[in-house]
DNA sequence: CGACTTTGACCAGCGC
DNA sequence: GCGCTGGTCAAAGTCG
């Protein structure tokens, strides 16, 4: 539902906004929905705990901008940035508006939980996107009540005093309510219980079940000093990015799926993890010489269509202008055509069978924090390029989402509250465009990329299922010909 | 030809 | 110090 037009303008004007969530706190934020084979119980709304509702104040691009230039180098919040969670914020509000699909934002994995809980901080920050349909979304924010400028996301989250719903199982254990983290463990609260999200999130302190989750659905190893078991080389602040696999579209000869994002990366090394089946991909940022970005790409031993993008280190330079066409993951994905495709939707285009995903997302990581990874929970240093420090505060907020509203407005076509900022391609304009290519591309675009569900819902317009991240790919490279405002559009990133 | 992937080897962190 | 494991290097091959 949401449009294309999510991601560019996101990227160009959002690019805060999972920061927001994420740095919510070491908190977790459960934040949209995506596609699953799986079929899972569909939790309809997302809500928002009434007593931490969650704020985000309309536009303030000049703050934003600010803080953007304040932030760079900062490796969380270049994190945020980080188009992959543009595009997972994308999907996730695509998703969200879906009945389908859920996401979530994950921060902190050693202590924090995203259902529930407060707490903590620190270390890895994870982002998953749920596979679970309708989760009910929870988002967590420690103690930092959001006030950055509103966002898609935020437009997209209702806030609601006290839906709890129902979370669909992962495969692995489900905490059983939210957690939120202490030095010590995990507390529960009953106020979230109901409301954990799930499967990915968990507290590395927290019970054996919330491990096992994490661990089940991601294969993670939850590293902290509190699990000894790991050993984190140089102690690099990592951050965690769990999505459901990409469908075969970005599927490479040998399987891999790997997801694409604005960064261009070039695989460096492959190697077999212990304990899981399933081979870890290293990636190097190749966007720029020099740049010290990591992401190690693997799949969730517990689940294969889950995939565990970490990331390390920070880009020291910023989002390419011009992907590269081959750079990264772009090549050997025939997949590109699953967007390309998309666009060019028509009602008698075929129908593309659901491919399932076969291989691992991305993660990015940003360099530059040496040092923090399994520090204290609440503390991320920036390394190397920037000093800066983060505190996450653990103060633990539920969100949900309510779905019926993502579907009435803001999710399909969020306002742009920083239009104002530079822009030289105007939100509207865009949607000219996508008007241009098909009466409704987006619908089908998501529809296809993201729900199956949904698309037999839809009478089955082509739907290839594929994964949101493809976007990009469509937008960059040759697979621009069949439309040139999305060629605009994605220079203009 | 340039950029990327593959893959074995090497290096480094960590536990014993 | 040794071994295990994860992360990186770099040569060779592939692809457009």
């Amino acid at each position: 539902m949401c449009s294309l037009f999510v991601p560019i303008t996101r990227m160009e004007n959002y690019q805060g906004d999972l920061t927001d969530i994420l740095r919510a706190g070491t908190t977790t934020a459960n934040v949209g929905a995506y596609p699953s084979d799986h079929q899972e119980p569909h939790a309809d709304t997302w809500h928002f705990p009434s007593d931490h509702p969650m704020i985000f104040p309309s536009s303030s691009s000049a703050m934003e901008e600010e803080e953007a230039k304040d932030n760079f180098g900062d490796p969380f919040s270049s994190y945020m940035r980080d188009p992959l969670l543009n595009e997972l914020d994308i999907s996730s509000s695509s998703l969200f508006s879906s009945p389908s699909c859920t996401a979530r934002v994950e921060e902190g994995v050693t202590t924090t939980t995203f259902g529930g809980g407060g707490g903590g901080g620190g270390g890895h920050h994870v982002l998953s996107l749920g596979h679970h349909n309708h989760q009910s979304g929870v988002v967590v924010v420690d103690g930092d009540p959001i006030k950055r400028p509103c966002n898609i996301f935020s437009q997209m989250l209702q806030i609601s005093p006290s839906a709890k719903v129902p979370m669909s199982p992962c495969d692995s254990p489900v905490i059983g309510g939210a957690v939120s983290s202490s030095p010590r463990g995990i507390k529960t609260s009953p106020d979230s219980a109901a409301m954990v999200a799930s499967d990915m999130i968990i507290n590395a302190n927290s019970s054996s079940a919330a491990k096992g989750c994490l661990l089940a659905n991601t294969g993670m190893q939850i590293s902290s000093p509190r699990n000894p078991g790991i050993k984190r080389r140089k102690s690099q602040a990592k951050k965690v990015v769990c999505i459901p696999a990409p469908a075969a579209a970005n599927s490479r000869p040998t399987g891999e799926v790997v997801p694409s994002d604005l960064w261009a990366w070039r695989k460096y090394g492959q190697k077999p993890i212990k304990g899981s089946p399933f081979p870890r991909g290293y990636y190097r940022c190749s966007s720029s010489k020099g740049c010290p970005a990591r992401k190690q790409v693997e799949r969730s031993r517990t689940d294969p269509n889950m995939l565990v993008i970490t990331y390390t280190s920070e880009h020291n330079h910023p989002w390419p202008t011009q992907r590269n066409a081959l750079a990264g993951s772009t090549r050997s994905q025939p997949s590109k055509n699953c967007a390309a495709a998309a666009l060019k939707v028509s009602p008698s285009s075929s129908h593309q069978a659901h491919q399932k995903p076969t291989s691992p997302t991305k993660e990015e990581q940003n360099e530059n924090m040496n040092d923090d990874n399994h520090v204290s929970p609440t503390v991320i240093t920036a390394g190397s390029n920037s000093t800066v420090k983060e505190e996450f505060e653990g103060i633990e907020k539920q969100l949900e989402i309510d779905h019926h509203q993502q579907h009435l407005g803001f999710a399909y076509r969020p306002s742009m509250p920083n239009e104002q900022s530079n822009q030289s391609h105007h939100p509207e304009d865009f949607f000219a465009d996508l008007g241009e290519i098909e009466a409704d591309p987006l619908n089908l675009l998501f529809s296809q990329c993201f729900s199956a569900d949904e698309q037999q819902q839809k009478g089955g317009k082509d739907a290839a299922p594929s994964d949101p991240f493809n976007l990009f790919d469509n937008w960059s490279g040759d697979h621009n010909t069949n439309n040139t405002s999305f060629g605009e559009a994605k220079r203009q990133l």
